[in-house]
DNA sequence: TTTATTATAGCAATTTAATCTCAATAAATA
DNA sequence: TATTTATTGAGATTAAATTGCTATAATAAA
């Protein structure tokens, strides 16, 4: 499997765009992070590490690497984007507890039916698809219960 | 059923909040939109309307009205919040296509399992989940197609 | 009905994520 | 190496959303 710099590289050759040291170091921090990330938590990391790019180069280079399918949006509703890197990756779905914030993934197999269904039935070609949940954590559930019990 | 203004009203008795002429004006509006509808195209109506209210009102009513079940807020990842109304209206969901940005609404039964599994394996109690769907309608495939072609 | 209490409205000021402007720079290529 | 031009960084700008403050209106108490 290509790496995630080959693919951008292809991308950015392909568009006359050009292959940047800032491209490649926010791309690198991105693929070594294993968490969400917003692009603030993206600009300190890169700053704690001794690499100067700007936050406009962030806010610049965040759509090409979403264009390229290396990376993507998450919305988790708190009034600001953030994102994940994806390639290499599983599909996968975010549960937020309401409660805490705790984000927990999981997967979905049912939803590629779902994907299927809108093809046949609307004549949609699906691109993609985000299923975000939210509700309560065993821990806040508990939690919950014993305040209302005082 | 109860109407809309019923619930509310018992809602805000219940905190000690007050039923106010603006609140009553807003909600109103929002029940007869029949669509997806923001902040500022909803402040926009009302004026047209004769109606007076201020923006800062219609940002502090949307939250009392989602909290207790009337409105939800829907993401388009355009920068900005959409909502619509939801009491005594089936849970659908939508797909957008990232040509033309037509939102088209559906109902996925099999989403209940989704929610369902949650609570069994991962001891979730789910509140409420939101599936968007990005893509392509079948106009904007077309299109597509003979742009391609030439 | 009148009075007292306090949540809310409106307006402007503020916040903040995201975008944009522009001069300097560095990547591509000839 | 010289030329072209996409990209950078800094700060200015935009726009959605929030907040502070005072007057007001909704509610409860008298
Ligand atoms: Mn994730
Ligand atoms: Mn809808
Ligand atoms: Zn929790
Ligand atoms: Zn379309």
């Amino acid at each position: 499997m290509k790496s995630e710099l080959e693919v951008f590289r292809e991308y950015v050759r392909q568009r006359g765009l050009r292959w940047t040291q800032e491209r490649k170091l926010i791309l690198q921090k991105i693929f070594e992070i294993h968490e969400h990330f917003d692009v603030d938590s993206l600009h300190w990391l890169l700053k704690q590490n001794g690499v100067k790019v700007s936050k406009a180069s962030i806010y610049r280079a965040l759509p090409l690497f979403i264009d390229c399918g290396l990376v993507r949006e998450v919305d988790f509703s708190d009034g600001h984007w953030h994102y994940e890197h994806i390639y290499g990756h599983k599909h996968h779905n975010h549960m937020k507890c309401l409660g805490c914030g705790e984000v927990r993934e999981f997967e979905e197999p049912i939803l590629a039916q779902v994907d299927q269904r809108l093809t046949q039935e609307y004549g949609y070609s699906v691109v993609f698809h985000q299923l975000e949940v939210r509700g309560y954590c065993p821990a806040c559930q508990k939690a919950g219960e014993e305040t209302r019990a005082r």
